[in-house]
RNA sequence: GGGCGGUUAGCUCAGUUGGUUAGAGCGUUUCGUCGACAUCGAAAAGGUCACAGGUUCGAGUCCUGUACCGCCCACCA
């Protein structure tokens, strides 16, 4: 009989799904998993499988080790990448549209969506609690999130201001320091002249962006510069735009850069900015929105950043003023949704205050339990790093709008009612009027970013904090680990979890990153439907923590052939357990080779728990596959198969041998259970489930180890020692393994006399001497 | 420029607090099947542990430096 994976899998993902497997009992020791609600996209990817695999192994070995496991499921639908996958999906520009038909196209497009992406999750045998799924654009959802907004409000930590803001013009709205990306990029170092006021004498700047020309307010050069000193303090006039600027000293001018001499601009990068506060420079913004070139560049008016750059060159060219140009490769900043390159305006949003609190966040960060430790660096190094306050407005029609509106009259925010929330401050009014007296209110039109949302996971998910655990991978530390820890000191002075479990990316078969552009994309459901989900879990697991792992169709092979081969000896374990009871007086009739196997069991137990309580899934993977390939199968169902076949065999030893069968087996099972959910299921269910009480093998314990016959085990690895010997003598001498031999030498141990009879009745040796 | 990882058999990786002939899986070679399994079993070959110094009775394992690979951050006139 084969097994036939397809079949059974299904068979056993909807018996978990009817019986409710996973839901979550509120009691006892509970271990809590911070889970991350996957960005809703057409499908699941590869990276998905990788990294849910590794978290629900972690929760099913914590299951089987006693807790109750709290492990929620939520699809993150909200905002911006959703918004994105709609337009994709539907091939629309939300700004080309209504704003309530975007909406609705959205819903729609998530319905149709959603019930085919969760069920990818079930497929690979996620043991979440499917009975409580969340979708973080749900009303209730909204409502938490808008409550929350609020008390960053009453903390004061919510604020709205008008400053230099990161601004991504394909996407049309403001974005977050985080959400920047670098691109390495071709451009262009323009040699400038720029003449003086006072003698009409020439100076040189580079640039690499003419086309903010004309939003130049200042021009620096270095205080130590001997060769432009003296120009300190001078005026100098802005080609073709004409504007008089004054030139400064400041030492962030690199003097081996360009021609040492550098415009400022509002704003060109984040020095700009520094230099335009600093100095109290105009502000003089010619960018508009759309990236395209407003009044201030006269003539140039209309013409995208990209078009200005290069007409500005050719007038400039023209004119003579363009004296060289340079090709160069250097950073640019882009916006990791859509690679559009980031342009700085000055606009009105909402910001988070949290500039000041970076000392408390490292603190925070050193109380996590780092897995792997050397992950805490990565958080540490962005929280050191970071410049602008959080900004979470987004300037999208989809997401959960700021609840607040602005009084016409005095301009005061007016804040809803939380037993209002959720609110949608474009479809509803403020129940009061303003103290102001006034009546008529604007709506803010904003959204919250979604990070805004996703960074309060632990209240979403209704736990009690610190959660136990956050599995995540290592591309949002800065995004989703660092927003949570700073959501959760901010509301609760809290750590949001203690150990913080932090996974890699699935690299291609040659350890290259998976992208559309290479084409080089693996998709899960093809391996799924090829391999079964036991085998590619089998593959994910081999990636430990912080690591990367490599497609590899080869390991899936391993997985599936792992499948088979415990599907094979449990068949055969099973044969001879068909007339068997369980009963655990036969404990006192086992023999040294059942206490052997028993003991080696024991080894295995202790060091797979030891791995998994640190996370290390891999190397506990390792320890079962050896004891069951090697010591199980190679070694012990060999040995005993005289004791299940010869009839005259004594019946004590008989029973003995199935006891040992079927304890060893269900061990084995148990503990590939997290690793392997189905295969071990369909076994279980085959034949334990008639003996054990749990219903599924999900919900048994582990085996504890048991030492007890240490001095047996000992005594009998000379016999295993004695096999390999005997098996080396026969292969190197091209001997089948039954095949006969009359006398054989072996190195061991006075110990193994009393073993001779039935180490000659293996290894068919009729006689064997010992040196 | 700042920070963090990595460099061990052809390939993918283990090597705990420094201690006898450095391990596993895959691949390779040789051999072996009608009593669970050829998606199997047995055995063999294969490594100056990136390099250079140092500490030590003894270093893949500790220290210093160098090179190369990867990642994060910053710069990006």
């Amino acid at each position: 009989m084969k097994y036939n994976f397809t079949k059974q899998e299904l068979k056993w993902q909807k018996f978990w799904e009817k019986e409710k497997i996973y839901a979550f009992q509120n009691n006892g020791k509970v271990f809590s998993i911070d889970a991350d609600p996957p960005t809703l996209s057409g499908q699941m990817h590869i990276g998905h499988v990788s990294s849910y695999t590794h978290e629900d192994i972690v929760a099913r070995y914590k299951r089987m080790a006693g807790f109750n496991v709290f492990f929620p499921f939520g699809v993150d639908d909200n905002g911006l990448p959703t918004a994105k996958l709609v337009e994709k999906e539907n091939k629309v520009r939300f700004f080309d549209m209504q704003k309530n038909e975007f909406l609705k196209l959205c819903n729609q497009t998530i319905k149709k969506l959603l019930p085919e992406f969760i069920s990818s999750w079930k497929r690979i045998g996620v043991s979440c609690d499917f009975t409580n799924t969340y979708s973080t654009i749900s009303p209730e959802i909204q409502k938490l999130s808008q409550e929350m907004f609020l008390k960053l409000i009453e903390k004061k930590r919510a604020y709205q201001k008008e400053s230099p803001t990161l601004w991504c013009s394909g996407c049309k709205t403001a974005i977050a320091q985080a959400e920047l990306e670098d691109k390495e990029t071709k451009t262009e170092f323009c040699f400038l002249e720029f003449k003086l006021k006072k003698d009409k004498k020439v100076i040189n700047i580079a640039t690499t962006r003419p086309e903010l020309l004309p939003s130049c307010v200042a021009i620096f050069v270095n205080p130590k510069d001997k060769r432009h000193k003296k120009l300190i303090g001078e005026t100098a006039i802005v080609p073709l735009f004409g504007q008089e600027v004054k030139i400064l000293a400041d030492k962030k001018v690199e003097i081996e850069k360009g021609t040492g001499i550098v415009m400022c601009c509002t704003f060109g990068d984040t020095t700009d900015i520094e230099w335009f506060l600093e100095y109290k420079l105009p502000l003089s913004i010619c960018i508009d929105k759309n990236a395209r070139l407003n009044d201030l560049a006269k003539e140039f008016k209309g013409l995208t950043t990209k078009q200005a750059r290069e007409t500005i060159k050719q007038a400039l060219e023209e004119k003579g003023i363009l004296k060289d140009r340079k090709e160069i490769t250097h950073m640019l900043n882009v916006h990791e949704r859509c690679g559009t390159e980031i342009e700085i305006l000055s606009t009105k949003q909402w910001f988070v205050k949290y500039l000041d609190l970076k000392k408390e966040f490292l603190a925070q960060s050193g109380k996590f339990n780092w897995y792997p430790p050397f992950m805490k660096a990565r958080l540490d190094n962005w929280i050191k790093g970071i410049k602008w306050d959080w900004c979470i407005s987004r300037q999208r029609y989809f997401g959960i709008p700021i609840p607040v509106w602005y009084c016409k009259d005095c301009g005061e925010i007016i804040l809803p009612d939380k037993k209002d929330l959720p609110i949608d401050p474009t479809h509803t009014k403020p129940k009061k009027k303003c103290s102001c007296g006034g009546n008529d209110f604007i709506p803010e039109t904003d959204v919250l970013d979604t990070w805004a949302t996703s960074s309060l996971t632990p209240q979403i998910a209704k736990a009690k904090i610190p959660m136990s655990l956050r599995p995540q991978a290592h591309d949002i530390i800065n995004f989703w680990l660092f927003y949570t820890l700073a959501r959760s000191y901010i509301h609760f002075k809290k750590l949001p979890f203690k150990d913080v479990f932090i996974s890699g990316f699935v690299l291609d078969e040659k350890g290259e990153k998976m992208s559309k552009s290479k084409g080089n994309v693996i998709k899960p459901e093809n391996l799924i439907e090829n391999y079964g989900a036991d085998a590619i879990r089998y593959w994910a697991s081999q990636a430990g923590m912080g690591e990367d792992i490599r497609y590899s169709e080869e390991e899936i092979r391993i997985g599936k052939r792992t499948v088979t081969k415990i599907w094979n000896a449990s068949q055969f374990c099973l044969m001879h357990l068909k007339a068997y009871k369980p009963n655990k007086a036969e404990l006192k009739f086992i023999q040294d080779e059942d206490k052997w196997i028993f003991t080696k069991l024991s080894e295995a137990i202790e060091n797979y728990c030891e791995k998994m309580d640190k996370y290390e899934y891999q190397r506990a993977k390792e320890i079962i596959d050896s004891f069951f390939w090697n010591d199980f199968c190679d070694n012990y169902l060999e040995i005993i198969k005289h004791r299940v076949y010869d009839e005259e065999i004594e019946k004590k030893s008989l029973r003995a041998a199935q006891f040992t069968l079927y304890n060893i087996l269900l061990s084995v099972l148990k503990l590939y259970a997290p690793i392997m959910p189905f295969i071990t299921e369909e076994i279980y269910q085959s034949y334990f489930i008639k003996f054990e009480k749990e219903k599924s093998i999900h919900l048994t314990f582990l085996p504890k180890p048991d030492k007890k016959f240490l001095t047996e085990f000992k005594d009998f690895e000379l016999v295993i020692e004695a096999i390999a010997q005997i098996r080396k003598y026969k292969s190197e001498h091209h001997l089948s393994m039954n095949a006969e031999v009359e006398s054989i030498k072996i190195k061991s141990s006075p110990k193994i006399k009393k073993y001779l009879p039935l180490l000659g009745k293996l290894m068919s040796v009729k006689q064997i001497k010992i040196s």
